[in-house]
DNA sequence: CTGAAAGCGCTTACAG
DNA sequence: CTGAAAGCGCTTACAG
């Protein structure tokens, strides 16, 4: 590979003066030496080193992403619109799967500090991850989902809390009579806000039949619990599910238990992943600002320093009734 | 950020013993002199700068994955496998998504070859990608999916003309007598394999009706396409897709157009997604090795250099026929 | 077994 | 407007 050396002597100049044409700046360069060093930095193929770059400058123009499940379309979709909010800044998303796993997220946690990312765009497996490396760092941190104020991290999200109490309403409108939240697997600040919005909404009606059950963030471990919860004898006529996958689980489940949805079973998602309208049936749901968040955040991180106050931005939800819940409520507008 | 210098000065040593501690090697380093390197480096929370590492050992034990699409499940499933593969070497892996655009696919290409990765694992969007770049830089590249000859990359797949012969074989064996191949967007090397496996089983065939149609690798087009084919009078008995993510969309479009699967339409997909097995029905499938094909992919780049010749391996798959394609065929075994 | 020093390929004050 | 040079934080022959 030609170097910045091999650029400059072909043009006859310095290394300096071709960082200055490929960085437009931070000096300006006399037109007929930026036309020399463009031509020879073509002969030669030149392609500058990033790594020398971000060594010299402090800079790396990346931006880390740390998502919970790649595999969950939620998570494909937000890092999607996250790559494309940092492309039109000039920044790559260098996206870490963490599988589900706490354990994964800190070996990722620990790469992306080591490879000098600019700033890091957050979602955890755990309740209270460890923020630590990231502050001693310098590098900024934004969560994508309500986390404790303990952590030394900013946030962008939609109020869980009024999405899950809204989407309860909505069954409880329909006259279904006992309802189940079907939460994440730990205890973490987003489930004690659908927790706190659930009860809210049951608190208000009249003799409901309301519970809670557990499953994994995937639509197989979704699947098991919700195929025991509706092979009971004691089934609920709708299920509140905390995201997309864990619904489509619960469709597949009630399909095996022979129920038919909404008919003998009214089912709700979590996020708006687009399979929301090619699933049998079209999934009601509560759909995420995706791309509004995505522009945020990338926005907030370019101007952010680690030192910066944390700052929690919660943004507007939708909640989309479809089929699944046997569409519209009864005297909605 | 402590430095290796930092950690030296207050070790009582020099750089060079913390690169040898940090490192195994390629210098031995006396006991307690490695303590207290150890010890030095713990209490100053020394992290190792990868940028700096990378450019003075012209190594970044980084591994490129570009996929068409990171919100087909698939492709998430391959990228997790890959990383594990990856991971277990101490690889870090970097996941690029062209969002089906080849456009995308090109700046992806800059960006790892400017951010020196060792090497790269492609799935194109483009029949003949151009991987003029990579080469340049000294960047083996393997592609998972069947490839021409003419590229100067190594390819890891498995069959798809037998593949494709053998679902569509499946699907005479139950004796549909109308059959659809769902193909591909574009004329590529895997799409000519799809249509001439399918091509093959038909011509073995008597009186049955073949021919075939293309869609986006999506859920959503498949379903338009799929519709347009369903709603129309002349309606096939059976569609074979090249992926799963298809299949779901004329699952979906077959429901809409009021068929039931498998009695009025039996449908097989490709690829053996996990969702292949919570879908309603349950699809019939090809299962792609994608494990192993992650293992191995990891292990040949690991030993290979970019003049080496290219290699093409192809692996094994397996037929899956499940409930979609009216479950394994009248006397198989 | 260990230290002083060159070098990886850039960027960026410092001079002119 | 441009060049010579220091420096980013490591690794790695070169001496000892």
């Amino acid at each position: 590979m030609a170097t910045a050396r091999d650029v400059a002597r072909r043009a006859g100049t310095s290394t300096a003066v071709v960082s200055y044409v490929f960085n437009d700046g931070p000096r300006g360069v006399a037109p007929a030496t930026r036309q020399k060093v463009l031509d020879a930095a073509a002969e030669l193929g030149y392609r500058p080193n990033a790594l020398a770059r971000s060594l010299s400058s402090g800079r790396t123009h990346s931006i880390g992403l740390i998502v919970p499940d790649i595999c969950n379309p939620y998570f494909a979709e937000l890092a999607r619109a996250i790559e494309d909010a940092a492309g039109v800044r000039g920044n790559l998303l260098l996206i870490a799967d963490s599988a589900l796993s706490a354990e994964q997220e800190r070996r990722h946690t620990r790469s992306l500090v080591e490879r000098q990312v600019d700033s890091v765009v957050l979602v955890s497996v755990c309740d209270e991850p460890d923020l630590g490396e990231f502050f001693e760092a310098g590098i900024p941190v934004v969560a994508l989902h309500p986390i404790s104020d303990r952590e030394r991290a900013s946030s962008i999200t939609i109020d869980y809390e009024a999405a899950a109490q809204r989407a309860t309403e909505h069954l409880l409108a329909h006259g279904y009579g006992s309802i189940v939240l079907l939460n994440g697997p730990v205890e973490s600040t987003g489930a004690r806000q659908h927790r706190a919005g659930f009860d809210r909404a049951v608190a208000g009606a009249e003799g409901v039949r309301a519970w809670t059950i557990r499953s994994e963030i995937s639509r197989h471990d979704a699947a098991e619990s919700a195929y025991t919860l509706l092979s009971g004898t004691d089934r609920p006529r709708a299920v509140y599910c905390t995201t997309d996958e864990q619904a489509f689980g619960v469709l597949y489940a009630a399909h095996r238990a022979g129920l038919t949805v909404p008919d003998d079973l009214a089912v709700v998602g979590f996020d708006g992943t687009r399979n929301c309208l090619v699933s049998i049936p079209a999934l009601t749901t509560v759909q995420q600002p995706t791309e509004a968040m995505a522009r945020r955040v990338v926005e907030i991180l370019a101007g952010r320093t680690v030192n910066d106050d944390p700052v929690h931005e919660v943004l507007g939800f939708e909640f989309v009734a479809r089929a699944s819940s046997g569409g519209p409520a009864p005297g909605s507008a």
